[in-house]
DNA sequence: GCTGTCTACTCGTCTAGAGGAGTTGAGCAA
DNA sequence: TTGCTCAACTCCTCTAGACGAGTAGACAGC
């Protein structure tokens, strides 16, 4: 049975240690020194009592502690396993170079696809809405003006791994078809520097923290696995801002990778 | 009494949504709402027992959803808090230029002051080691070769923040003040620039993820936070890998920020 | 004024049990 | 072979209680 060979700790009665804690310590070891690999099956709450001669609750908080520090992932009915560790997708920091965009694709769908992994893209919508209070900001907008609001999800071979919100000026993007689901060869950055935008350069500010449960529920996230949030700011030569794409990123996923000059 | 006015949530016997999520999700909609501001105190165990007419246990499921959500933290015989939010330290992306080490400062130090906070090192460290797998790779040195390692934790107004563990190849290292604990003005960057390995450029991989238990106890993180993993390596101007710097870093309390060009 | 104690209140740990629901595989029936 | 049922196993939800330990305020005694 999958798991049973690491039962062999033992508790110290004389340790001030909970004895949850102990347990988890016990398993967190055991993963972290191999003896459990990623996509093992834990023991199970029966066996794991029994060894231990502990009640269930006891067994089950040593578990929530390994859930909560991403080591393990639960499924009802199965069993709890040691959490797979995804494909990492690297972002470059030239992602958003024209030359890439002159290929007629979308930075994610291109270097998914140079990636050797199945993108795809749904729930997309565009609106008009009050622009939020840090994004009006940042486009320098007066706050709540109401500006194009595109969103939309990214998978990567079935798996969502982000999502993305962009803002574009009203004036900006009427009357193109940046207001299309669909905003033609080379997305919408393509369509802003065709209206004379030429882009210049990005700023991207970039946050950790545990996802809402909305995006959790968005992008498949069990707990443990925190979000990027990534709020870039596209800036055309005249330094105009002229779009502010805010994302959110299974931390999972993503190595986000920036080059520095030393100057 | 503090939290208790956010008493006013009605269970729904008739959802299938289990009953402690349901009282999570009234505690999370006062938070977001406003009605529990950071810093405030939730209704005790008792109150919410009362109140909902159900067991402890169930209480503290709805509250061990919201703690590994980061929304609050619990302490131990004062109550359950609304996690306040501390101040976020941005890092911008031109804070290793020259012209910030020249006034004499390592880059933390100079940057923490200019911000208003009070930085402060310490756990200081310097040993040679052989140089872990990814990091060797990014050195361009063989694996397990023998390097220079620098680790050292940064705090902001008594806060550790941030640790870092710096890797240089030894012979650039062995006879120079950086083997020392102070590595003099400017830090170990104008120490190598002196030796001949202008800077020219970094690359910084950034990764989030939860922290280790190590590197909880260090940054003094509660559960919900993640972390930062910074990894960060100096290149001369003929392209040499000088060092490479893996740096974690408490997710709450930073904001990276990067400019890139649009080519 | 200071100190130490006492008490009420808080969350932490642990036990012992109940019923429910999702998963899997064996075995049987069509 | 295919499809179904069923039992065993898994984790999920919830109850009811016990004891422990940290906190904070009231209060008596010095």
């Amino acid at each position: 049975m999958a798991g049973d060979e690491i039962l062999v700790g033992q508790l110290d009665p004389a340790s001030d240690r909970a004895v949850f804690r102990q347990i988890a310590d016990h398993l967190r070891e055991a993963i972290e020194r191999g003896r459990l690999s990623p996509g093992d099956k834990l023991p199970s709450e029966a066996k794991l009592m029994d060894h231990y001669a502990v009640a269930r609750m006891t067994v089950r908080n040593a578990i929530q502690e390994l859930q909560t520090e991403g080591l393990v992932v639960s499924e009802h009915g199965r069993g709890v396993f040691v959490r797979p560790r995804p494909q990492v997708k690297r972002l470059a920091s030239d992602r958003f170079a024209r030359r890439h965009r002159k290929e007629g694709k979308a930075a994610f769908i291109a270097e998914s696809e140079a990636a050797g992994a199945a993108p795809a893209v749904d729930m997309i919508q565009v609106t008009e809405a009050a622009a939020p209070a840090d994004i009006a900001e940042r486009l320098k907008v007066a706050p709540g003006e109401v500006v194009v609001v595109r969103s939309r999800r990214y998978s990567l071979d079935g798996r969502p791994v982000e999502t993305a919100t962009s803002y574009i000026p009203a004036e900006l993007a009427r009357g193109t078809q940046i207001m299309d689901a669909n905003p033609g060869l080379g997305g919408i950055y393509a369509r802003l520097e065709e209206q004379g935008h030429t882009l210049e350069r990005f700023v991207e500010d970039v946050f950790t923290r545990m996802p809402t449960r909305e995006e959790a529920r968005l992008l498949l996230l069990g707990p443990g696995i925190p979000v990027f949030r990534l709020v870039r700011t596209a800036f055309d030569v005249n330094g105009r801002a002229v779009e502010v794409c805010d994302t959110v990123m299974s931390g999972d996923a993503y190595q986000l990778s920036y080059e520095l000059p030393a100057h």
